[in-house]
DNA sequence: ATGTTACGCTAATCGGAGCA
DNA sequence: TGCTCCGATTAGCGTAACAT
């Protein structure tokens, strides 16, 4: 544009440019703010370099709320709701500024900041669709992750209790070995047992209990851990249906006004009909 | 009558999500 | 993994409505 001005310019003369009176404005879309088919114009600009300097500011604006250089689509994956309300304020303040300038009266920044939030106003059901919708696809991506940390607590509890079991058969053997060596002992001629060996096996006896018994408390809370788990998984299970559901009624929806949109006998009054509802 | 603003329609592009 | 659909965005064109 700069280019072209100044060409322009020397092939026509600076009086033939005046008298032509070029001006230039931007327009503005903001679509998860105003909706898709909204968007808001600049007051027309007659210098160049001050539409320019207004169209380098939107520009980064809008460059904080993209990746990769495009702005990306689900704004919501990208941007919590308070991102983009500060993004909104800020264009806001800007698109003011635009329009009214910066020693403008307070009435007309203020008629320009109702137009802006009527507009918002309007676009109001839209973004509420999209709130749903945003919820319902993340409600279902963590039913899934639940359902797959379910599995491998099963699989974990699964391998505790066949530790469990086999260490108390180990116990079980010992002291039935004990038992025995003690008999075969009884059968041969008596010989006093030293008071040490005595206080040993005893002592072992004794460590072997505990250790059954702490194992057996162990196994009581990891039952109690699992009942609240289990309780967690009902109260999930009952969003996830509810959830369902939503997803479900927005596909329907979705269909319908589809299939009423493109089916034969469709007519203009129709048509018309539908745009008012 | 002319200038300005708001808005609609259309086409195209791009990245992400969902699905087979 | 490739395809399709969706949503955000940009851009061009046209025009109704309003302001001066």
């Amino acid at each position: 544009m700069r280019r072209a001005l100044v060409e322009t310019e020397s092939e026509v003369g600076v009086e033939a440019m005046e008298d032509l009176g070029l001006k230039f404005f931007l327009t503005l879309s903001k679509s998860y703010w105003i909706g898709r088919l909204s968007r808001v114009q600049t007051p027309l600009i007659a210098c160049l370099e001050t539409a320019l300097a207004y169209r380098r500011q939107f520009a980064e604006l809008q460059q904080a709320l993209s990746h990769g250089g495009v702005v990306s689509c689900r704004l919501l994956n990208r941007h919590s709701i308070a991102d983009l309300e500060d993004n909104w304020h800020r264009f806001s303040a800007l698109y003011i500024e635009a329009c009214c300038g910066d020693a403008s009266s307070l009435k007309s920044r203020q008629a320009v900041a109702k137009r802006l939030a009527a507009l918002v106003e309007a676009n109001s059901a839209h973004r509420e669709k999209q709130l749903r919708a945003w919820n319902c696809r993340h409600m279902l991506q963590e039913e899934r992750l639940q359902r797959q940390a379910a599995r491998t607590e099963r699989h974990a509890l699964l391998r505790d209790a066949r530790t469990e079991r086999h260490a108390l058969l180990r116990d079980r053997r010992a002291m039935g070995r004990e038992d025995r060596d003690e008999a075969r002992r009884r059968k041969l001629p008596r010989r006093r047992k030293l008071p040490s060996e005595l206080v040993q096996r005893v002592v072992r006896r004794w460590e072997r209990l505990q250790s059954q018994r702490r194992r057996h408390e162990a196994a009581v809370l990891q039952q109690e851990l699992a009942k609240q788990r289990a309780a967690a998984r009902v109260e999930l299970a009952t969003q996830r249906a509810a959830a369902r559901v939503e997803l479900r009624r927005c596909r329907t929806e979705r269909e319908e006004r589809w299939r009423w949109m493109n089916r034969r006998d469709l007519t203009m009054a129709d048509l018309l009909g539908q745009r008012a509802v």
